[in-house]
DNA sequence: TCCCTCCTCCCCATTTCGGGGGATTCCAAC
DNA sequence: GTTGGAATCCCCCGAAATGGGGAGGAGGGA
């Protein structure tokens, strides 16, 4: 940190122009980081990376285009070394630990404090991980839970959507009972006590986005 | 707009100091506009109205303490000519219409140009009132229809909560035939298909929050 | 006063769910 | 090559939800 250094370079991904103009300020008053490039979507974000190759990247997850959980796997899967750090309102913990398995190395709410993500980025920057308190508790209490199969989160949707069982086996080409297996085993790992709870905690979990 | 004109004085109240910061700084650079307060909940925006009477007040609408809905009645009570435009992410139309009828003159989402949020800040202090697109259209299209009573928005909370007719009639003290009854309601005005499907869509128009 | 909405309760018939059980196939991983 | 998970399908059965009807009382506003 010490003004020998070169400043940490740092890319913002964010569809909100007004919380970009809210991180360009708070970087522009550190010292030790400059901005290099900002974009509004996956896709600019990526092209932004190849441009500028920036030491972080602050990525909303929803946005138009190429979502921020997308753009993370397209960039690790060229740039291994990207330290990008999740920035979004909250979303459940699933959503959270997508980020970081498509390999985000912090995942911090926007309603954080602007010393905290100050402090994050330099972290990040010199290799650690940052996952916000209440993100990285909900995502132990679920740590032992089995997660939803792909077809599990079809079922889910579907009934979400207002279909009964017999109308999702209709659209998927199955048969009832397999809906009903499935909606049983989503019932039982998301520990909702009927199919209303059980859309109500996916949807809350991140699981499922309607 | 004139030079010779007194600023427009604005308060922010948002929770998220980055969308504070980048507010702040788009209203630096708007030499008709001056920033008087900044309050991150509806009870310290209540202390900063009665401070500082702002000719503005930016608001946000899901805040920790006491929400932007209450905070808009809260201030229109004592001051029923303040100017106050809501700044939030979607949240469904009815929270919309909630606002507009607490009294909020405008009602604009937070991934709106920088542009845009300063012509309806001109716009709303000049008298007149702005409703961003998407919503307008969305509140049109639901105008026909009847709003759910406090008793049926009551039921649906517990159903969403994952309890069977039964239970929900036991923890509100009246039969299961009434519940019953509740949910036809709803599930009619809400055009849902079941009981999962209403629960989805109250939740999408920000009936009900969960 | 009358009218309307809301809340409340009831009946009926049918369909759908939910919780047991078990079974097969397929594929990938160990 | 065995093991295990995922996906598929089947049975039974009681409980719950759905959709149609009707109806009375309380309260607010025209």
């Amino acid at each position: 940190m010490s003004s020998t250094n070169p400043p940490i370079r740092i890319l913002i991904v964010d569809d909100h122009p007004l919380l970009r103009e809210g991180l360009s300020s708070l970087i522009a008053g550190q010292p030790d980081m400059q901005l290099v490039a900002e974009a509004e979507n996956g896709e600019q974000a990526l092209q932004a990376f190849r441009d500028h190759q920036p030491d972080i990247t602050l990525m909303d997850v929803q946005m138009p285009m190429m979502n921020g959980i997308d753009a993370i796997t397209a960039i690790r899967a060229q740039y291994p070394t990207a330290r990008i750090i999740v920035l979004t309102t909250y979303k459940g913990d699933m959503q959270a630990l997508r980020a970081i398995k498509a390999g985000a190395s912090g995942y911090l709410l926007k309603s954080m404090l602007r010393k905290e993500l100050v402090e994050t980025i330099r972290s990040v920057h010199a290799g650690r991980r940052r996952i916000a308190a209440d993100i990285a508790t909900e995502m132990a209490e679920h740590v032992t839970d089995d997660e939803l199969t792909a077809r599990e989160c079809d079922v889910l949707r579907l009934v979400a959507a207002g279909n009964a069982n017999k109308e999702v086996a209709a659209r998927m080409g199955i048969s009832e009972e397999t809906v009903k297996t499935h909606m049983k085993n989503v019932m039982t790992k998301l520990g909702a006590r009927d199919r209303t709870h059980a859309v109500v905690v996916a949807m809350k979990r991140g699981i499922i986005d309607i």
